[in-house]
DNA sequence: TTGTATGCGTTATCAG
DNA sequence: CTGATAACGCATACAA
């Protein structure tokens, strides 16, 4: 079980360790010659060179760390292939670290970067609890993707590429409004915790203000718990819920697309139908959401642009070009679907 | 830059090194006043072990690697979810590995061995171009998950959890023909890649024959290529194609869930009907599938159960239970959903 | 209870 | 062009 090491390879050749590390890493000074036989002798063995050892050794490595929470999200998926494309183009190698909803990203950001001597971190969606003190602590470039740094407590200078969640929970609701739509309800999380539920809620709130609409508790439907909660199953509970209850809404402010698929199919199942009895919006713009019948009307993220944009200032920063840290909200785009209709 | 090691926190403390190892990883043999002391001073500093360092000298880590290629795949979040919850019940560290779509998946694990000195892994998807001879030089236990090793090849001792998805999909096209469909579609990979493409390719053809009824090429639909292929927009695209066409099919075998909710659409698109012009079939099982207007027909592949015995192998394995290799097969499930009727 | 010294597998810096 | 040898940061056997 004792592996091979790069002793044990300079041993078989007859030659030094440094010669065999000059061969394997395509380093010169090494002739031709003993370089293919080392190769070769390599190739035979089950020689594998270690990392571990590698990264103490080496000062830099080129290589990015994408940090995610909640890596089944199909909101990511789109970004993450974007992340792949740009950072391979770069010459650079690309690492997605899942990190465990239990854990604090910092910390993993913090340990990464001491064992792989990153050039920079990507942090894509999250809660963000993150402390900026800790965050201080991170001594390569990073940026924070689809999140953008809490405002007002001295997290200035943490640069970030987001869309506003609460202007853009605004602009959906305010459609539903135009729509003639006066009693919507929405299906969120009602937990204070920063995260997407508190803006959408304040877009909610917002808008219906603006439109003189009266804004009830009653219409707040709280989705399932645990990581479960913005899912299809979630909005799928939800609605049936509301259904059974006396809610008189006509319409249906889902926080995000896989919740509005699942009210629809509620919905359908109860014996109604969408946009005609109920109109339902969603969140994100999800390839399904396009694909669904009826097509679901939502906010649609630019989530290929946002993902190139994030990596645009992190290389910046890598060299050196731009200390000055940027915050770039990204505008969400209003997809009319036919899940909506105006009564 | 330079970032503080285990000697400066040492330094710091008065104390010498081996001391402040113990402080850290809780070892005994070391007053609770000194540890205190020393992780009070690690709290101020910007001190992270390095893991690197830590990897070369521990002989071995209770941790278990994942190596995914296409993480953006749905089909994968349900097994992966239930290794996360599996792995970290057994209190070892659960590590996800994303697979570069050129990369070959025994290399990295090859690798991922050595650095991190693993107990075990699990190959979950892939293509499995992997050789015998590579697979060999893993030399801790590892599993397949949803794929099984080829045939004949002499890969016997290759432990795997999977569906067998040629029989899979005879028993769903048989399905198709059980409620008088003579002429079915297959919107499927025609590269002989040993993937799915080409079992559940198999699958149909056999179910036709047993049926009586002849294949034609012209029924074979090309899905894109690339890594859209197993797209919603995939299915989609194609099933525009297919009706542009001169087909005469009454019902699609999708080769997955997705392609499958993109044909609907495109059917939808066209003005016809779901089932009631064509009934539509798919594979996998995704949670869309129930909550998609109309639910689609597939072949649910019992994922948690497949992530649960993956584990369990692996498990056997490492604590030397059985040597023996096991090769579970599980059986899919026909959920027959509102995509489909007889004619 | 504590500190010192050695080695993990590499790469890099030197002489040769 | 090549080969010793010194780090890299940590854990551990051993000595104190």
């Amino acid at each position: 079980m004792k592996s091979v090491t790069i002793k044990d390879i300079a041993k078989m050749c007859g030659v030094g360790v440094s010669t065999v590390s000059r061969a394997i890493n395509d380093k010169p000074g090494i002739s031709a010659e003993t370089k293919e036989k080392i190769l070769k002798v390599i190739e035979e063995s089950n020689y594998v060179p270690n990392n571990s050892a590698r990264n103490l050794k080496r000062s830099e490595n080129e290589i990015i760390a994408v940090l995610v929470q909640g890596i089944n999200n199909s909101f990511f998926n789109p970004i993450i292939s974007e992340f792949e494309k740009f950072i391979q183009e770069k010459n650079y190698t690309f690492i997605l670290q899942q990190i465990d909803e239990y854990k604090d990203e910092v910390s993993v950001a913090l340990e990464l970067e001491k064992e792989k001597k990153l050039k920079g971190i990507v942090f894509l969606g999250g809660m963000f609890h993150k402390s900026k003190t800790k965050l201080d602590k991170i001594s390569v470039p990073f940026v924070l993707c689809t999140v953008s740094a809490p405002e007002g407590k001295n997290f200035r200078g943490v640069p970030s590429v987001s869309v506003d969640d609460e202007k853009e929970s605004f602009k959906i609701v305010d459609y539903l409004c135009s729509l003639g739509h006066k009693n919507i309800a929405i299906f969120s999380s009602t937990e204070v915790d920063e995260g997407i539920g508190y803006h959408r809620m304040q877009g909610y709130k917002k808008a219906l203000k603006k439109n003189n609409i009266a804004y009830f508790n009653t219409n707040v439907y709280n989705l399932l718990d645990g990581n479960e909660r913005y899912s299809e199953k979630s909005g799928y509970i939800t609605a049936k819920k509301m259904l059974k209850s006396e809610s008189k809404c006509t319409a249906i402010f889902a926080v995000n697309d896989s919740v509005a698929i699942g009210a629809c199919r509620a919905i359908y199942e109860a014996g109604f139908n969408v946009p005609g009895d109920y109109s339902v919006v969603g969140y994100d713009g999800l390839d399904i959401s396009r694909y669904y019948i009826p097509s679901i009307t939502t906010i649609r993220q630019p989530v290929e642009e946002m993902a190139k944009a994030a990596l645009k200032i992190l290389f910046k920063m890598i060299n050196g070009e731009e200390s000055i840290n940027q915050n770039i909200i990204f505008p969400g785009q209003l997809i009319i679907g036919e899940s909506t209709r105006s009564i």
